[in-house]
Parts: C-alpha cells; sequence; structure tokens
DNA sequence: CGATCCACCTGTCGGC
DNA sequence: TGCCGACAGGTGGATC
C-alpha cells in the first residue's frame, strides 16, 4: 500500500487525533520490526505530548515535545488504524480485518486528547519490512535515512529542468532512476509505471536521454516531471476523498487501484486513446514494470 | 564513488 | 482439498 500517496494519506488519517494530544501509554509487543526497537523506546514516548505529524518522502515523522523525533516507514504492508475507548474503529483510518490480523499489531499507542477523548493508535504490519526509529532532538536532517532524500513529487519543485539536471548522464533505466529515493523522494513501483504512461515515455529509456545538451530541460524531461506530479496529485486527492467512507468500503486497498492504467493491468488494452497497445509486464531490476510498447518511447 | 542483487517476512493466488 | 511456486506497494547492506 504505502507509496507516497498512501504515506500522505494515513498522515491526514492520523493527524487530528495525533497532534495536541499526549502519549499516556505504549504497548511495544516484539522487540524487532525489520530493525530492532530503538532503546527505550517505550520509556522515550511515554508522557510525551505530540506536537506535529510529518511526511517526508515515505517516512512519517512524528515529532515530540522534547525535540524527538519518531520515525516510522510502513515497508509493504504497514498501516495504522485508530480505535475508541470503546472499542469501535474511527472511520476513515487505514484498518484491517481486525480480528483476523491482531497477531501482527505490533504497536499500539494509547493517546489522551486535551478534550480528554482517548483513541489507541495501532501498527500492524504482517511482512514486518516497516520499522521505528528514532532521531535526536535537533538531528532529524542528519539522519542517515533522512539526509540524503531528493525531491518531493508534490508541489511544484520538480520541473523539467531539474528532472533533467538529475538523470543527464544516467545510464539506468528510466523505471530505475524514478524508483532512486536520493533523487526524487516518495516514488514507487505503481506510480512510476503510471507516470511513465503518462508521459509516453518507456521504462527502459536510458535515463540521461531525456536530457538535453549539459543536462538542459527537454520537452520530455518536461512531460515527466509534469506526469509524475500529476499522478502523485491524483492519487493523493483519491485516497483523501475516499477517507471518508473508508470504513464502509471495507477495503484495504480501496480507491486509486481503479483509477490504473498500466499497473497490474498486464493483456488489458492501453487506455489510450487510439493507441490500441495491449500492457506488458516486464522485470526490471527484479521487480514488475508494466507499460505500452506502442505508446511509450 | 555508482550500479546491481539479495535479504528481510507473511500472505495470497493460480496451477496442478 | 492440498501442495508448491511465484509474486506483492520497499530499501538497507553486501558485493562488484
Amino acid at each position: 500500500m504505502p507509496e507516497l500517496p498512501e504515506v500522505e494519506t494515513v498522515r491526514r488519517g492520523l493527524q487530528p487525533f495525533m497532534e495536541g494530544a499526549t502519549v499516556l501509554a505504549v504497548e511495544q509487543r516484539r522487540p524487532d520490526l525489520r530493525f530492532p526497537f530503538p532503546d527505550r523506546f517505550v520509556e522515550r514516548l511515554t508522557g510525551r505530548r505530540i506536537e506535529a505529524l510529518e511526511r517526508r518522502a515515505k517516512y512519517l515523522i512524528v515529532h515530540l515535545d522534547d525535540g524527538l523525533g519518531l520515525i516510522s516507514h510502513l515497508g509493504m504492508s504497514g498501516s495504522y488504524r485508530i480505535e475508541q475507548d470503546d472499542g469501535d474503529q474511527v472511520p476513515g483510518t487505514f484498518q484491517h480485518e481486525r480480528s483476523k490480523n491482531a497477531v501482527h499489531d505490533h504497536v499500539v499507542m494509547h493517546l489522551g486528547a486535551k478534550d480528554g477523548a482517548k483513541n489507541r493508535i495501532i501498527y500492524n504490519d504482517p511482512r514486518r519490512f516497516g520499522f521505528m526509529l528514532f532521531a535526536e532532538p535537533g538531528g532529524l536532517n542528519m539522519h542517515p535515512l533522512i539526509k540524503d532524500l531528493g525531491t518531493e513529487p508534490t508541489g511544484n519543485r520538480l520541473d523539467g529542468a531539474l528532472l533533467a539536471k538529475l538523470f543527464h548522464n544516467k545510464g539506468a533505466p528510466l523505471k530505475a532512476a524514478l524508483l532512486d529515493q536520493k533523487l526524487i523522494a516518495g516514488l514507487g513501483n505503481i506510480y512510476v509505471c503510471e507516470a511513465l504512461w503518462r508521459a509516453e515515455l518507456s521504462p527502459r529509456r536510458m535515463a540521461g536521454t531525456i536530457a538535453g545538451e549539459n543536462g538542459a530541460a527537454t520537452g520530455m524531461s518536461e512531460r515527466l516531471a509534469a506526469s509524475i506530479r500529476s499522478v502523485i496529485a491524483d492519487a493523493i486527492k483519491a485516497g483523501g476523498s475516499s477517507l471518508k467512507d473508508y470504513r464502509q468500503a471495507d477495503g484495504e486497498l480501496g480507491y486509486f487501484q481503479h483509477s490504473f492504467s498500466v499497473y497490474d493491468r498486464e493483456g488489458a488494452p492501453c487506455p489510450r486513446s487510439g493507441c490500441g497497445g495491449t500492457i506488458s509486464r516486464i522485470v526490471q531490476s527484479g521487480r514488475s514494470t508494466f507499460y505500452c510498447p506502442v505508446c511509450q518511447h
């Protein structure tokens, strides 16, 4: 589930329950996820007030009132849900079929809101590729996992000129370059496939070939930058609009998957008007790539 | 240094 | 119904 738009959707769902709340208690139910939990994980969180919940690339960062940062990554299968004191799931937060998956509830944070309401924020992660680490006060931007992250594809900082500069002289295929978090931060397998389709660029094209002389912007780099921004913006918008009835939908996967043009659509007709191609699946650096060999060059 | 591969886990699905 | 292999939204670390 979690590429940038999903993480942003999670952040927006959690934010109203977390910001300003006090951590009353923490249950840490196993010693590790992908990495061991930090020393004194429970003790250092308990009693703290949460000042802000931030997203950077695919990381969530909980800012605590003593300056400590809790860095949380969802890996491949991590999710958060919120339960109120009465045990009801709060609408608009990610969820699983609770009883079946409770064995994978690895962390429970008991929060007290300013108005006295109590909620539980529950981290569930069957595959345990996710993790939680601390960034010491003032050290977030020097943290090894954070410091080398590239440009966010949200807003308008990512444009054709920047993309051309980043990819200039890169021999890797576009697919690999777009997945490189040091260049652009937050894209994953799905949205890279989707962005390349929107830009009519082949995932196999060498990244450097979309840049002009000396790394200048080109029509291709402009097109790709615009496609990345639009696919991310659309997905965030879909995540947000799905939140209000997420519970009723009873779904984990949810929303934007219905808008996929190429991802997981091998054999389907290319949705581009007049193209007539068929979506292919290939493997690049060990991961599936979906694209249309007719209209993507 | 950069580029490539593997490992880390569990769950699900399709084929036999 | 069961068994087995392939595959899944990510990325740190080893290796070349």
